[in-house]
RNA sequence: GGGCGUUUAGCUCAGUUGGCUAGAGCAUCUCCCUUACAAGGAGAGGGUCGGGGGUUCGAGUCCCUCAACGCCCACCA
C-alpha cells in the first residue's frame, strides 16, 4: 500500500506492474489444489514464424479477461503459453537463414556450425544436414522470435504463468506426440496405406482434407473427340484438364443418361494416344455438366479417385511428385504416334503440358473448336501456390470417422457435449464432421516436425515390410528414426537388406498441436499435474480452425482418454479494418501492436478488444482505444478524488438514502457482470461496469462531494465516504480483468496485495438486504432527473454549471417528490441552488422550473 | 446445393423470457477554464429497428416470406 500520487499518471505503469507480478508470482498456478479448484485453459500456441498482429492481441485479450476473472473467483488458473514453431513456415526460414537443407540420410553431427547466420549469398548452394541438426537450428532461430512474442504478450498484460511455457517442437511435445501416435498405432487407430492422395507439387508433400482450400482460377473447357471402337462415330468430352488424356482410363456417364446408355460396356479409343478405354456408368457423373460424359483419369480430381476405386479401374499415373509429366509413358500406349506425342510432353509442368496437348489436338483435328475459358474453383493446399495434384503414395492415417460411421457418431456426440461460445459455432463442427470423406492423413514428406516414430524391417532382398513396423519403447521417446536405431538392430544395418529403415516422414503439425492439452499438462511426464487440470475448462481459438485444431484435439482425446479435452470452446472473431475488410499485410492497413501500446497504453488496447462480443467480427478502431485511455485516466482521477476524502469505517452501513441507492445499483451491476463472466461474456461485463462507472463519476460523485467534505455534518460525510469507498473497491475489482494495469495502480494506493488476487466482488460487499426501504432505481432516477433539469437549464442559458440558481420549483408525483426531498441537500449542493419548492401533481412527469440568479 | 450468422442513429454496436416516448459510445453542434480530471465537464440534434405479411391489447423482440451482406461445408468434366 502506497499513498495517492499528487498527479496520477498512466505513464510506464505497464513495466512497473509487470515487474511486480513477476516478483509476487501473481499469475502462478498453484499445483497443490484439487481439480475442482482449478480453471484450466488450453491456450492456442501462436505460430512463431510470423509476427504478432492485432488479431492476436484481440483474441488473447478475451481469454485473459476470463483467466483473470476466475483467478479472482479463487480458482487456481492453469494458463500456459505455447509456441507453435513446428512446421513448414519455420522450415523455410531456417533454410534461408542458415543456408542449409535438411536431408534425413545425412548422419547427425555434434556441434554443427551452419555455413551462414543470416543472408547467405544468392549463389550459395544449401548444405545438406541431418534432421536432428536441422531441428536444432530451427529451435535456435525460433528462440529469438519467441522472446519477442513473450515480451509483447507480457506488455499486453496476459496473466500467463510463464513457467508453463512449451513449444510444439520441444522435447516434451515430441515425446507426447510420438507417444500418442504409438498408442493410436497399438490400438489400431493409426495405420499406413498406399493410396492416391492430394499432393502439393512445390512442397512435395501430401496434405490433408482439413488443409485444403478452394481458389477461383481461370481454366478452359476443351472439347475432345473420342472414337468409338466399333467405328460408329465419335464421342465428345468436355474437359478442363486435357493434359491428363494419357492417363485416361475410362469414360463415365450417369446410369440413367439415355444418350449414353447404349454405349455402356463398349469401348472407345482416346485421341492422340489411341488407347482403348471402356465406357462405364456411375451415379457421380452429372448429366448437365459439359457433354454429360466425363473422362476419368488417374488422377485428375477426387471424383476420379472414387471412380477408380469403385469401378476398379487401372492406374495410369503420368504426373510425378514434382508436378511434371513423368518420363515413363503408360504401357497401354502402344501406338507409335501415341508414344511420340507422349514423349513430347515429358518433363513439362501440368500447365505447359496443357498448352502443348491443345496444340497437338488442334493439329490432329481431335479438338472441336477453341478452348473456352472459364473460372472455376480449384483445390489448393492452404499454404501452397499451385493447384494440388493427386499422386499415389504411402501415408500414415489416424481414424477420424471419415470412413467409419460409428466413430463419426461418437465424435459428433463429443462436439455436442461442449458448451460453445457463441453457441452457433457448434454447427461448424458438426458440419465438418458430417462432411469428412476420409481418415486424417498425418504424415508429411517434410523435415521440421515430429518424426513418425517407427522403423521398418527390410527383407533379405531389401524390400520394406510396412506391415510390421518396429516401434520404440515409450521410455525412449522422443526418437528420430533417421538417426536412432530400433531395438535388436545395429546402426550399420540401416538401409541394408535384412536390416531396417527409418520412416522418413514427419507428422503433420496438427498431429502435435492436437495434443496441446496433454503437452501443457505434461501428460505421463507428470501424472500429478495432469490429474489436476485435465480435462481442461476452456479451449479458446479462432473459428477458422474448428475443423483442424479443435476437431483433431477432440479426436486424440477421445481415443486416449475417452473424454472431450475441455468443457467449453470459445471462438473469437476476426479483426476487420474500418472499411469492413479483413485486415491484411498486403493492403498495408496493419498497425503493429507495440505502436498502439505506446500511444494508448495496454489497458486501452485491451479495452478495445474486450468491447467485442465473443465470436463477433470487429472493426479495428483507434477511436475505441482513445475511449479506453480516457476510461483508465478517469479511473485514476476519480480514485484519487474519492480516497482524498479520507478514511471511513466501511463496515458501517451508509445512512443516506442516496448512498444506499447507489450501492444497490452497483450491487446489481456486480450480479450482472458476474453472470456475464460466467458465460464468458467479458464484453457485457465491461459494458455494464463502464456504464455504471460513468454515471457514478458524473452524477453520484458530483451529488455527494460537497457533503463528503463534511460541509454539513460528520454523519452525512461519513455516509458518503463509506459508500464512495465501498463502491471504489468494487469498481477497481470489476475493472481488473479488463484494465489490469490501471486497476493495479489505483488498488495499490489504498489496498494491500494485488487486485488480481483480491476476491471478485459480491453483493454483500456493498449492501445488506435489511434496512433499506426505498426503491433504489426510483430514488436515483428522481434525484438525477432533477439534477439533469437544473444542468439543462444552465446549459440552455449558456452559463457555467457553477452559476447560482435562485429557485427551483418541482412538480412531480408524490413518490418522486419524496425522493427529491430526501436527497435535496445533495441536489442543491451539486446544482448551487439556493431555494426550492415542491408541488405534488398527478402527472408522472417530472417538471422542474429553474430560476437563475442574476449574474454577480 | 446444404448449413450458420448479420441487417437498429452518419459510424461501431447494446437492446436477456414481447411491455412506458427504442439506448450507448464515437462523430457533429452548442455551452462551460467548475481546486479529482480541459487528455475535462454540461447539454442538444439525429432512427417509420432491411422489405412484406401474420400472431397479439401491445412486436426491434415471436412466426412466415423475400432481399442484401458475410462465413462454413459440399460440388466443381
Amino acid at each position: 500500500m502506497s499513498t495517492v500520487p499528487e498527479k496520477p499518471s498512466l505513464d510506464n505503469i505497464e513495466s512497473k506492474w509487470m515487474a511486480y507480478w513477476d516478483e509476487q508470482s501473481t499469475n502462478a498456478f498453484d499445483r497443490s489444489v484439487s481439480r475442482s479448484d482449478v480453471f484450466a485453459i488450453d491456450t492456442p500456441p501462436p505460430t512463431v514464424s510470423g509476427s504478432l498482429h492485432m488479431g492476436h492481441v484481440f483474441s488473447y485479450t478475451h481469454t485473459d479477461t476470463i483467466a483473470r476473472y476466475w483467478r479472482m473467483r479463487g480458482k487456481s488458473v492453469f494458463y500456459p503459453m505455447g509456441w507453435d514453431d513446428n512446421g513448414l513456415p519455420t522450415e523455410r526460414r531456417v533454410q534461408n537463414y542458415f543456408g542449409v537443407s535438411c536431408d534425413p540420410s545425412v548422419p547427425y553431427q555434434k556441434d554443427l556450425v551452419p555455413p551462414f547466420r543470416g543472408d547467405p549469398p544468392k549463389d550459395h548452394k544449401a548444405v545438406p544436414i541431418s534432421r536432428p541438426n536441422f531441428i536444432e537450428l530451427c529451435e535456435e532461430l525460433t528462440a529469438e522470435d519467441e522472446k519477442i512474442f513473450e515480451d509483447l504478450f507480457r506488455r499486453l498484460g496476459l496473466s500467463v504463468d510463464w513457467s508453463l511455457l512449451y513449444a510444439t517442437i520441444d522435447e516434451r511435445s515430441r515425446r507426447a506426440s510420438q507417444r500418442a501416435f504409438l498408442r493410436n498405432l497399438a490400438r489400431g487407430e493409426a495405420y499406413t496405406q498406399e493410396a492416391p492422395t492430394l499432393w502439393d507439387v512445390d512442397f512435395k508433400t501430401a496434405v490433408a482434407q482439413a488443409e485444403l482450400e478452394d481458389r477461383e482460377r481461370p481454366g478452359a473447357y476443351h472439347t475432345l473427340t473420342f472414337h468409338r471402337s466399333d467405328g460408329n462415330g465419335d464421342i465428345l468430352i468436355d474437359t478442363t484438364r486435357p493434359e491428363l488424356l494419357a492417363a485416361c482410363v475410362a469414360l463415365i456417364a450417369h446410369p440413367d443418361d439415355d444418350r449414353y446408355k447404349p454405349l455402356f460396356g463398349t469401348t472407345v479409343r482416346t485421341p492422340l494416344f489411341n488407347v482403348e478405354v471402356p465406357v462405364l456408368a456411375h451415379p457421380l457423373a452429372q448429366q448437365d455438366k459439359g457433354t454429360g460424359i466425363a473422362m476419368c483419369c488417374t488422377f485428375g480430381d477426387l471424383t476420379d479417385v472414387t471412380w477408380w476405386r469403385e469401378l476398379q479401374l487401372p492406374t495410369r499415373a503420368i504426373i510425378g511428385r514434382d508436378g511434371r509429366i513423368i518420363s515413363d509413358a503408360p504401357e497401354e500406349i502402344t501406338d507409335e504416334n501415341g508414344q511420340r506425342h507422349y514423349a513430347s510432353l515429358v518433363g513439362k509442368s501440368a500447365k505447359q503440358a496443357q498448352t502443348a496437348i491443345a496444340a497437338l489436338l488442334a493439329e490432329s483435328g481431335e479438338m472441336v473448336g477453341e478452348p473456352r475459358p472459364i473460372n472455376h474453383p480449384v483445390k489448393f493446399y492452404e499454404k501452397g501456390d499451385r493447384p494440388l495434384e493427386i499422386v499415389t503414395s504411402r501415408q500414415w492415417y489416424i481414424r477420424n470417422g471419415g470412413r467409419d460411421q460409428s466413430l463419426r457418431d461418437d465424435l459428433l456426440a463429443r462436439g455436442e457435449s461442449l458448451t460453445w461460445h457463441p453457441d452457433h459455432m457448434r454447427h461448424r463442427y458438426s458440419n465438418w464432421v458430417e462432411g469428412l470423406n476420409g481418415d486424417w492423413l498425418i504424415s508429411r514428406q517434410r523435415y521440421f516436425g515430429v518424426p513418425v516414430p517407427v522403423w521398418y524391417p527390410l527383407s533379405h532382398t531389401g524390400e520394406i515390410n510396412y506391415d510390421t513396423p518396429l516401434v520404440p519403447d515409450e521410455a525412449q521417446l522422443p526418437i528420430d528414426p533417421s538417426t536412432d536405431v530400433p531395438a535388436g538392430y545395429t546402426a550399420d544395418q540401416r538401409d541394408k537388406p535384412g536390416g531396417f529403415t527409418g520412416d522418413p516422414d514427419v507428422m503433420d503439425t496438427w498431429a502435435t498441436s492436437s495434443l496441446t492439452p496433454q503437452i501443457a499438462a505434461q501428460w505421463e511426464d507428470n501424472a500429478d499435474l495432469f490429474s489436476r487440470v485435465f480435462p481442461f475448462d476452456l479451449r479458446p481459438q479462432g473459428h477458422d480452425i474448428i475443423r483442424t485444431w479443435l476437431f483433431s484435439t477432440m479426436v486424440r482425446s477421445h481415443f486416449e482418454h475417452g473424454t472431450a479435452p475441455w468443457s467449453n470452446a470459445a471462438l473469437s472473431g476476426w479483426i476487420l479494418d474500418p472499411d469492413r475488410k479483413k485486415m491484411s499485410k498486403s493492403k498495408g492497413n496493419v498497425v503493429t501492436p507495440i505502436d498502439l501500446f505506446d500511444s494508448y497504453g495496454s489497458d486501452a488496447v485491451r479495452y478495445w478488444a474486450a468491447g467485442a462480443r465473443p465470436g463477433i467480427d470487429t472493426a479495428f478502431s483507434e477511436d475505441q482505444m482513445k475511449v479506453g485511455r480516457k476510461l483508465a485516466t478517469k479511473l485514476l482521477n476519480v480514485s484519487k478524488f474519492v480516497l482524498g476524502f479520507g478514511e471511513a469505517d466501511t463496515s458501517i452501513s451508509p445512512t443516506h438514502a442516496l448512498d444506499s441507492a447507489m450501492l444497490h445499483r452497483l450491487a446489481d451491476v456486480v450480479d450482472e457482470a458476474t453472470k456475464a463472466f460466467e458465460s464468458y461474456d467479458y464484453a457485457r461485463a465491461l459494458e455494464r461496469t463502464e456504464s455504471f462507472f460513468w454515471w457514478f463519476c458524473d452524477d453520484y460523485v458530483e451529488l455527494v462531494k460537497t457533503r463528503a467534505y463534511a460541509t454539513h455534518s460528520e454523519e452525512g460525510a461519513l455516509s458518503a465516504r463509506i459508500a464512495l469507498r465501498r463502491a471504489l473497491s468494487v469498481l477497481h475489482r470489476l475493472f481488473a480483468p479488463i484494465l489490469p494495469f490501471a486497476t493495479e495502480e489505483v488498488w495499490s494506493w489504498w489496498q494491500n496485495g494485488s487486485v488480481h488476487r483480491a476476491p471478485w466482488p459480491i453483493r454483500t460487499d456493498l449492501v445488506t438486504e435489511t434496512g433499506f426501504t426505498i426503491h433504489a432505481e426510483t430514488h436515483l432516477d428522481a434525484v438525477c432527473g432533477a439534477l439533469g433539469e437544473i444542468r439543462r437549464a444552465k446549459t440552455e442559458a449558456k452559463v457555467s454549471q457553477k452559476a447560482i440558481v435562485e429557485e427551483v420549483v418541482v412538480h412531480a408525483s408524490e413518490g418522486v417528490i419524496s425522493s427529491i426531498t430526501t436527497s435535496w441537500a445533495d441536489i442543491a449542493d451539486a446544482g448551487s441552488v439556493q431555494k426550492w419548492t415542491a408541488h405534488v401533481s398527478d402527472t408522472t412527469d417530472l417538471t422542474v422550473h429553474v430560476t437563475l440568479a442574476p449574474p454577480a
